[in-house]
DNA sequence: GGCGGTCATTGGACAGACCATTGATGCATT
DNA sequence: AATGCATCAATGGTCTGTCCAATGACCGCC
């Protein structure tokens, strides 16, 4: 089942010995620009060995070549191949695997696996990004909140018995959760619920970005303890009880008011954990 | 303004010379599991030095000491404070690198600089998940259209005057465009006038969200050569009016039809694209 | 037949070296 | 004074070679 492939060297199969090592950086022009006829100077990006051979994996990708479940050569071949060090390589898998491209295996019959992608890629790179300050809570939450009243509608259409069965399973769970349980344990369920509800929209591309918005947001509830909701289990009780219904009008209404009243804590945790913040480094301020 | 920061090193400052190398993997026990008392031995998970490094960062840039602009130590420096070697280090910093969390320059004041995020590494990980089969042209091309229907409506609660008069001239621009031009072209322009759309919204997420959509999208018509829609242009038209006069439901409709006709034609390029291909694997086939 | 040891394969890690790029610094020229 | 040039140190990029650790196949012994 793990069809072999070969990747071809673009360089034309180097000398072995080569008189220096490190200057294997390749010049290339962008090649964009080129509007006007006259001077225009497009920069130059130095292209590092490492991304021609990604470029090489994503291409053979894009083209079908290169398919999940196939192995690329061993590192040591690879690199011989490429004509480039065995670190060059590596950096480009490490690059791959940190893409959720490829799997690495060791052993004997290890190495480099392609792999069908990984959703998680998706909630980590936001999940960088609002931690860097470039997405807001307020935004994050927002967004949560439209994606879900969008996919309520889907579910309201294409859910299936099975599903509604899961989803009041995973109610009583709560319910079966003592008051003064962890908060990680009721996030966990929660995370659940919602995965239920995004799968039931029969589409892989919103699963993803549910499940993305949901991960974080959680994680932002468990961090800063906001109290449990007493109404929780009777909100999810209704909610899946429309959904069940097909009543997609209640369902949203139900979904929306939850989202929004979860946003409004947040936000006032947000306020609270900054306030905070300002005041020890105010204190650090003073005390020098 | 680019703050100094130390990482710290883990373990205990080894001593100076190792009597050998290779041994270095953490072993970690999956800290699930535990349920039932009795035996139950959890799957054991060996940590890799460079995944640790990524993580430490990571918790970092979560807890807030480590802001965007910061500038990690120098490669060589921080092999030696975390006790590991430069390769291990360059493997961490390649794979933050790859996430979009820090950008490396060359040079005298050179390093590993922290950066915002990156939002083209959605755009990524969605595309590979879909070059890889992960994700079906027909969930990619609904998620897109129900995206945008509920982008729509927010973009016509908030659109500014200026944004209307950039959509405006966005659409001139498709009109001043030959005929027999370059589909990259259009293509280009088209991705401008979503990327305007998505702004509107003011909303990072979803502008992000909307971009990787519609930017793998794109490439999709761009490659399955499929005919310039002749009425595109009165349509962009009659959208950007509709949400200029904020007339949700009429803009709206107007996405609505543009894009499942889009996802028509580009499933059906799909289709006959399958079966060329799988001509050609029958032939192949026969030839042997 | 099954158990256990041996071995080749392959990724993981390290050490040490050199090259290329970059910015600063100082000197010489204009 | 401004410009141009050579030099230098800092730092990422790359290479080579070596060893360790995990893995699965193979083989022999009981």
């Amino acid at each position: 089942m793990t069809r072999k492939t070969t990747i071809a060297a673009t360089t034309p199969a180097r000398a072995k010995k080569r008189p220096a090592a490190g200057r294997r950086v390749v010049k290339v022009a962008d090649p964009v620009a080129a509007d006007r006829s006259h001077p225009q100077f497009a920069p130059i990006r130095t292209k590092r060995v490492f991304e021609e051979i990604c470029e090489q994996v994503r291409r053979e990708m894009a083209a079908g070549s290169l398919r999940p479940g196939d192995k690329l050569p061993p590192e040591r071949e690879l690199a011989l191949k490429l004509g480039v060090s065995r670190a060059a390589v590596r950096e480009a898998l490490r690059s791959l695997e940190i893409a959720g491209v490829v799997g690495l295996q060791k052993g004997a019959h290890g190495g480099a696996f392609i792999l069908k992608g990984d959703p998680d890629i998706v909630t980590r790179s936001i999940r960088d990004m609002f931690h860097l300050g470039r997405i807001s809570l307020d935004n994050l939450t927002e967004a949560r909140t439209l994606v879900m009243q969008m996919a309520i509608e889907l579910v309201c259409e294409r859910i299936r018995p099975t599903a509604v069965a899961a989803l009041e399973k995973n109610v009583d769970r709560l319910t079966t959760l003592p008051v003064s349980g962890k908060a990680s344990e009721r996030v966990a369920i929660s995370a659940e619920f919602y995965r239920l509800i995004s799968q039931a929209t029969d589409n892989t591309v919103l699963q993803v970005i549910i499940e993305a918005l949901t991960e974080i947001v959680l994680q932002q509830v468990e961090e800063s303890n906001i109290e449990f909701f007493p109404n929780l289990i009777a909100h999810r009780r209704r909610l899946v009880e429309h959904i069940a219904n097909r009543q997609v009008d209640d369902a949203k209404r139900e979904m929306t008011e939850h989202l929004q009243r979860l946003r409004r804590h947040l936000m006032r945790a947000e306020r609270t954990a900054a306030d905070s913040k300002a005041t020890r480094a105010l204190a650090e301020e003073s005390a020098r």
